[in-house]
DNA sequence: TAAAAATACTCCATAGGTATTTTAT
DNA sequence: ATAAAATACCTATGGAGTATTTTTA
């Protein structure tokens, strides 16, 4: 039994027509009635009783026909997985996405990518920026979709995915409308979304990158810090994004810009390890890619 | 991709050796070089690193090694039940089965069955002597395993799969302890298990052909019978079946015998339609039968 | 009579065989 | 030296083509 015998076989009963089935497999009217009968005799069973110009099922032929092309799909996407697995020489892949990025496109992306190959085990990790580049060091992961914070590096590939705007988020009740210079908010604290071991890298980056002199509070998730602010106790450094969060009534979102009133961009990488480089990490920046745009 | 090339694949890596699989596989160590080459270059992917005289699998050829097992295992699978289909034109059975018969047995029979033939659909209805012989001439059972009240007739085949003795079960306060006779329960009713619509049917089987001349009660359980039986009310006529459900200590089973002494036996039949016959009848037939010896 | 499947016949691709070579144990 | 895989070369099977026949709708 081969399979291209049972391919022929589907499309013969799909098309009622060892004519019209020849044609769609690219093969003579002749070969494929030939490969009936061999698929018939291989079998030692009647599949179709044929009436000269016409064909029924016998019953052997009616449980073939409704099991065959499971078994033709099931070859179809081992040899596929195969010679994708052959190409990437990955058979599993640990993404790590920046828990500061909170739209559906990664999500998405993520499911995309799994019915794009299907075979390959995904893992995702979330994690601050220092976290999810520590996991890169260490290889626990593969790939990240982080911010980008540093130049880039020689170790490391990158590719850009989407750039946001720097954005903050305070009370309603402050008076503030424009854009936001950090200066203005220096008498209130200023809230950052991570886990206390990591307090010290975000310290650094909120004080010598973005120039930020208010106090520093951590909070642990995005709905405390937010207490925090609609409270009028403070404010909070994000991103724009597509389908951030909805902002509750009580905040109010403005941009964040420079002391020249400039905005502040804020691009979003995937990084891979320069000499773990696949094309399965060229293939989900890619699909990333796609959901952004 | 064919299977045989896959087959192929799955042996050389069991054996670690191109030489054992050509063997195992009755070809030459040629072919199955050959083969494995064509099936690497059909993938387009390398499968395995070839050091001379050994080799290791490349990632593509572990994933490969992994799944392929279970798609050759389904591809027998179906080939053997088409097979099975085309020999028996069944694919699924209806078999009924006498509510009056309650051993291990064909609980047994059916799933040996299933294992034999996994494509087929079994469907199982339990019934009274005459509801099943209903069923089986509208045909909405293929087979009825049943005790035979009727000399056999020309339009159903029968296959003889157990005889059983006649039995009684009667209070234990009663003093009879031998065999027992029809006349000498002539004065106690006898509790017949049957739903209301078969009463008839019951009372002509119990009155001509066993001779019973007691009052006929009708009950719908077993547990409701020896209820009555066992409060010395009536009796109850049984098989002597290998795993009949334990006789409670208030009841005692005696064998039911003809007036001159003679042990009544009961035989059970496997039938079908004379004119349904197939070979999936048979092979039932023997399964059950099995079960039995 | 036209359309569809089967068949006769032919050709060539390829699965598989034998014999031999290569190379690391 | 030997054992194992690869290779060169050959054969035969069988997959697929063309041309033709058969059959009935």
């Amino acid at each position: 039994m081969l399979l291209r015998q049972l391919d022929y076989f589907v499309k013969v009963v799909e098309n009622n027509s060892f004519t019209k089935a020849a044609a769609q497999a690219y093969i003579s009217q002749s070969a494929i009635s030939q490969q009936i009968q061999a698929l018939e005799k291989d079998l030692g069973v009647d599949l179709m009783v044929r009436q000269h110009r016409t064909f029924a099922l016998t019953p052997a032929g009616e449980y073939l026909y409704r099991h065959a092309p499971q078994l033709l799909a099931q070859a179809k996407e081992l040899k596929e997985s195969t010679i994708s697995v052959g190409h990437t020489n990955t058979t599993h892949l640990t993404i790590g996405c920046v828990r500061s990025y909170i739209g559906p496109e990664f999500n998405q992306a993520v499911a995309s990518f799994n019915q794009q190959h299907p075979h390959l085990e995904l893992s995702i990790t979330l994690g601050n920026h220092e976290e999810l580049f520590d996991a890169l060091r260490q290889e626990k992961v593969d790939l990240v979709f982080n911010d980008q914070r540093h130049p880039e590096s020689e170790a490391y590939t990158s590719r850009r995915i989407i750039t946001t705007q720097k954005m903050v988020e305070v009370s309603a009740n402050q008076s503030l409308t424009g854009p936001v210079t950090a200066p203005q908010l220096a008498a209130l604290p200023c809230y950052i979304l991570a886990a206390s071991d990591q307090e010290a890298g975000e310290i650094r980056y909120y004080r010598e990158a973005l120039g930020i002199t208010s106090p520093l509070r951590f909070a642990t998730s995005l709905r405390e810090a937010r207490l925090m602010v609609a409270a009028n106790q403070g404010w909070l450094l994000t991103d724009q994004l597509s389908d951030h969060p909805a902002v509750p009534a009580a905040i109010k979102l403005l941009p964040f810009t420079d002391p020249h009133h400039a905005p502040i961009y804020q691009p979003y990488f995937l990084f891979w390890k320069r000499q773990m480089t696949t094309l399965i990490n060229d293939a989900f920046a890619e699909t990333l890619q796609e959901q952004f745009s």
